[in-house]
Parts: structure tokens; sequence; C-alpha cells
DNA sequence: GATGAATGAGCCTTCATTCAT
DNA sequence: CATGAATGAAGGCTCATTCAT
């Protein structure tokens, strides 16, 4: 008798109820080590009570991959869409290392857990979970890559495993961010992109003169 | 027949077996969280039992201490040794890119738990280790930051703030243990290093068409 | 039908679980010492689950110091209203000692803690535990005291220290107790009491002929 | 072989460990509980290693009641050569009041456990033990609830019962103890002694004009 | 016999999860 | 649906006891 098309109003409290429940959990992520943050905080951070999150969320693991889900999908949309935009592939990465650096900063908190849970190889988190997280880090790294071949392919970039450049154009990204909190919020991240982009650019750029100063 | 002229027996026993847990709780690191790892897992992967860790150790909290000290301590001398050494400041710093990538690759295991560690902020850590830690953080970002002036100074270098560049530096070298780990160990570091420094170098070094997009 | 005035149900079930705890654990402590009773026999003895001790005790310490302290401030307050009350010294004294009688024989329990606490001088103990706990003891010690040196100073009592006639008071109370669990509760204390006043007031009392050997 | 009647020195010096351990243990318990007192403190105190305490000892346990009971025995014995001595009923109570302020002078720290133990009822003790600490409590309150009950019979007492009498005697000696304790030992049990002996000679003594005040 | 390193049962406490209200 | 009191598994740590040297 309800039309099951237009979201009824119990499907917005339930949205709201899980963005705010969200919000809170990485909140609380930006500062704190997964393990030490407790589902009683993130309860009383979301203005819920603590049963309340296990009416959204499955558990406490549960919580904290929909986190990372949640931003990864986004982000890898958005990188897509840079790739399939128009521009020179160092056009592109340039963009990408933009876009990095903004999710950066926006999602600072998640990346630690991110980084382990792809480090733990499955131990102890559900399979399903990493199986995810790992198809999420295979095509990011798939996409930047492509970019990084292209440029290569197209005797614009220095012959190197795109892979690896890949991998150091996020590397530098992080870098930014500990930077960041290193430095105490004292220097903007748009003070930092410029330099990150010299760098790439300026080591990437195949060059006549670029004499590798073998260790 | 070989009698070595001081260490008496029980010694020997106590470095061998705090090495062997030392080792043990290295190992586990590695792939898991310092908090998820629980005391009686490093005894049993240590082959001791669970009060055994006690005689060697006041507690988690002075093991971890100690793994993390102990090679960190390690590399900021020989960091050092190198800034004190001869050459320029470019060869220094891949000097240094040098060493770090070796560590890294010796004792990868530490590396997040260093890294998380001191984006937590000492918040449910022992704030004894954790001052130690910023100690050693700061020496490091220091040193090489001193490096980056340097060169900045002469005028090879390309004039952007030296301390995000020793964080750059880091960023990349983390980057390559990423790398092998996603890789597999397919890859050697020794492919690498050259990448790595290339991107440093031409990054780094002032080049008349070097057009830096100033924010 | 019968709603009284404020109480929340909250707060009766709050009152009603501290009240089955600390009973528990008094019960405990009537035979076992502080140090070996353990919260789950407590949380056994109470009927709920360890961890519920928690959600209305901060931990061991703090249970032990309101089971101590509930009593203590009561029997307190008791006998200042005697000490301020009118009668002789004599008299005072006399309603002391059946007060004491009868929290001995209420809280029985509880004298062997606190006696061993008073005596192990904080080591071990939680220090604002044992200062509180000094405080009472002071407190009770001085209160009954002032009723001895009263009497002394009235020429009613025999020239002793006051303070020592405090503690032998105590010390027959006390005596009375074991007298109880010994004779397996088949003597009332009510026997007890004249025997104990009359060794007070007769050994208290100035007489002529009581050859005091002064020291 | 070897005569057994004369001591061999092995026995000698387990003679002399066996003390040495007791005497440690005796003084770590003057200001601690038994359950805070560990073996490691023990052995320490007596000059000893841990593991040799279980070569003249069961176990934690055994020592303690060995400690107990050493002391009881012998001090049973002395109040057995008081009974059986000459005098009045008086004059050997006020002798065995002075015996009893004199061991609890020298062994306060036994007193607390030896009441404990009394009063746990074998629970968690082992049973052979706790009958003879029984029996040593029986010896001891028959023996001088007998000088009581004499002295009742012969019309120099109250009438009141003799083993309550024998409870008082002791919570009054005991009360002693407490009281230099709390001095801190500023007052020499000497001073004591005779105001206890007057309480008790005064008010156990029969007299016209004894009006015991009813509470 | 003496030693003390090793053991592991057991303690206090925390916190993810459940479920009656 | 929302709540938060209750639960109990699990963690860090202590210490009585054992046993190879």
């Amino acid at each position: 008798m309800n039309s099951p098309s237009k979201p009824t109003k119990k499907e917005i409290v339930t949205e709201f109820r899980t963005r705010e429940i969200l919000a809170a959990a990485r909140r609380l992520l930006q500062s704190r080590g997964v393990e030490s943050v407790t589902m009683e905080e993130i309860a009383a951070a979301a203005g819920v009570a603590k049963g309340t999150i296990y009416l959204y969320f499955q558990g406490k693991e549960d919580l904290i991959q929909d986190l990372i889900t949640q931003v990864g999908e986004q982000m890898l949309a958005d990188i897509e869409a840079i790739v399939q935009g128009s521009g020179t592939p160092l056009e592109k990465i340039q963009q990408v290392a933009s876009l990095l650096l903004d999710y950066l900063m926006r999602e600072r908190a998640l990346f630690p857990a991110y980084a382990r849970d792809l480090l733990q190889g499955g131990r102890g988190t559900a399979t399903t979970y990493w199986q995810h997280l790992q198809e999420m880090e295979e095509k990011f790294v798939t996409m930047v890559t492509r970019l990084f071949a292209d440029g290569i392919e197209a005797g614009q970039f220095i012959p190197a495993d795109p892979r690896l450049l890949t991998f150091l154009l996020r590397g530098m990204v992080r870098a930014v961010g500990y930077f960041q909190v290193s430095a105490g919020q004292r220097k903007a991240v748009q003070e930092a992109l410029p330099v990150l982009l010299t760098l790439l650019s300026s080591g990437l750029t195949r060059q006549p003169q670029a004499e590798v100063a073998a260790g």
C-alpha cells in the first residue's frame, strides 16, 4: 500500500542517524587509534545511546569499515572523473594529487586505519570487508598507474615503474598530511601542494640533463 | 676453548630472551596495531610464558617503547654521521634517502606503529614514551631539514619550506615500503631507490625552466 | 496507585543495586580479609555479573571504602550525639559502650577489615581511603578520650591516660564480638553488656582502696 | 651408621634457616597484611633465594601457620606454668595479663592473622592447620576461663560468665597493642599494664557498693 | 642443598554487545 | 524504535610455586 519508490520518512531518519554516527566516529578517529575509541564515546559524540548504534551497524568493526568504504567509493569516483576527463597525463596526475590532498585533509582520520587494514591481510577482519578494501585499493592503484603509464608511453615521463610512481605520489600526499599535523596547522595545504607538484613534475618530466645520482 | 672476555652466562641468556621477545613483538606488530597485539600473543610467539615477559620488561608500554627506541636511536646516529660527513647537501640527502630505505626494509614492522603513535598525540599512551618518540622525531626532522635548508641557502634547491621537503622525502621512502608490500617482494628496493632519487633531485634542483605554480 | 513524591525508578534501582553489592561484600568480609575477597565473588554473592559492580563503584578500593565509611560516619554521628547530650562522663561512656556494642553486632563484618586496614598504615591501600579511615579513627578516639578526660578532671575517674582508656573500652567491646562468634550466638549481647559496664565503671571509679600501681 | 641421637650439622643448619625465614616473615607481617607480603620479600628479608624457602616450608600458607603455631605453643606453655603455679586467681590472672601483653608486644605481627584465621572457619585454609588453631584457642580460653571460674567460685569475683571475662581480658590486652601503634611507641607497655590491671581487678573484685549501671 | 628464571592460574578492570523496558 | 543497565570474554599484570642448573 505504501509506494516503495519514494523514500519513506523512516528511511530518511535511518539515513540521518547513520550519517550522524559515522561523522561522530570519524571525528574521534581523527586523533585516536581505532582500538582506543569506544562505542560509548561514539554514541555520546553522536548524541545517541550506545544501543542505538547497533540498530544501524552490525558492530564496531562494521562501523569502521563503512566509514572507510564510504570515503573510498567517493574518492574513486572522483578520480575516475579526472582520469576520463581531458588533459595530458601530467595534468591529470596533478589533479589527482590535488584531489588526494583534499581528501587527506578532510578524512585524515581514516588513513591510518585504512593503511593498517590493508596490511593486515584479513587477519582479524571480516573477509568480505578486506576483499572490498583490496578491490578499492587495486582500483585506485590501477587508475593512477594507468596515468603514469600513459605519460611514459608518450615519452613524456622518465621510464620508471608506473606502479611505483603511484605509490610515491601517494606517499608524498600523506607526507603533507603528517607535515600538517606536525606543523600544527600553521601551514595550509595550499602551500604544500605546489611544492609537491614541482617535485613531481620536475622529477617526472623527461629531461636531457637528468643525471641520476646513483647512491 | 673460546672464552670471550666478560659477559656472564646469565647476561647472555638475558640478552637472548630480550631479543627473542622483542623480535616476537616486532613480528606481530608487522601486521597489527599496537593495541591489538596482546602480551599473551607476544609470549607465545617468543616461545615463553606470559609472566616471563615481565622479567625483561616493565610492561607492554615499556616493551613497545624499547622496540621503537632501539631502532630509532641507531638510525638517528647513522643520519648524524651522514650529516656531519662531507659532500653537497644533495649528496647527503641522497645518502639519507638510501639509509632510510635500508632501515625501512629491515624494520618495516615498526613504521606503522611509529607513525600511528606519533599521530595519536600521547592520548592513551604513556607520556614518557610519547615524549621520547617526539624527541626522536624532532631530532630526525631537524637534522634532515637542516640539509634541505643548506641546499636552499646555497641556491641549489628550489625555495620551498625545508621542513616540508623533509616530510616529503620520508613520505616517498615509506611509499616504497608500501609498494614492496603491495608488489609482494617481487621488486627489490634497489629498483625503487633510483626512481625516488631522480624525482627528488630533479624536482629539487633549481632549473631555469622550472615554472613553479606559486599558489 | 502509590506514587511516592520524587525518586525515579532508576534511582531506586541504583540504590538497590548499590546496597545489594555492598551487602554482599560485607557478608564476604565477615570471614575473610579484604585482599582475599575477589570482585568475582562479590559479584556472585550479589547476584550480578562482574562488570556490573563497576557501574556502581569505581573499583574494589572504592567499594571497600564506601562500606567502611558508610557505617563509620553514622556511628560517629551517633557518638557525637551522646557526647553532646547530658549526663555525667561515666553515664555517657556507658552509653557509648552500649552504642558500640550495637554497631559491633550489626556490622560485625567490617571490624576486622577496619582494624587491619588501620594497622597496615596505608601500605598497599589507596592513600585517600586510608586518610579517610585515619580521620574517622581520630575523630572517634578524640571524642571518647574527651569523655574520659572530663571524668578524670572531675576527679571521678582514676588518673590514667584517657586515650588509653578509650582503646581499652573499644578493646572490650570487640572482645564481646569475638565472644559471640566463639560462643556461636548462644549468648546474647545483652548479657555481655552489664559485665563490660561493671568492669569499666568499677575499675574506673576512683575508690579509696584502689591502689593503682602508678608506674 | 650415623648416631641419630646427636643433632647433625645438617639439622643445625635446617634449624637456623627455618628460624631466619620465620623471623623475616614475622618482621614483614608486623606492618602488612598476610596477603600483601610476598614470598620474594620474605626471601629477600631472610637473605635467601625464593626457592630456598620451599626447602623448609611447604608453601606460604604453611609458613604463616608455622609462625602462628610456634608462638602459640610457647605462649600456652607459659600460661600453663602460671596456672599451675601458686597464688590467688586474681594474682594469676594479673600474671596472665602481663604475659599476654609481653607476647602482644613481641609478636604483634601475628595477632591479626591469628584472629582472622580463627574466624575464617577453615575456608581457604588447610583443615589440619585450622584444627590446630582451634585447639590452641580452646586450650587458651579453657585455661584462663578456669582461673576466672575459680575466682568466682571462691566468691572473690563478680558472678559473670567466666568465658566472657576471658575474652574481655584478651580484648583489653589487644587494645593496648592498638594503643601502642596509635601512639607511635611513645608510650611504653609498662605504663599501660597498671591501668589495665586496675580496671580488671577493681572491676572484677566483688564489692558491696558495685552498682551496675544498667544501660 | 641453593638458586632464581620460568611458569601460569588468577586478579582487577575494560568494553563490545545484548536485551528488557 | 531508543535506551542504557547488565553481561562476560579478554587483556594486562602479579606472584606462589616449580625445576633445571
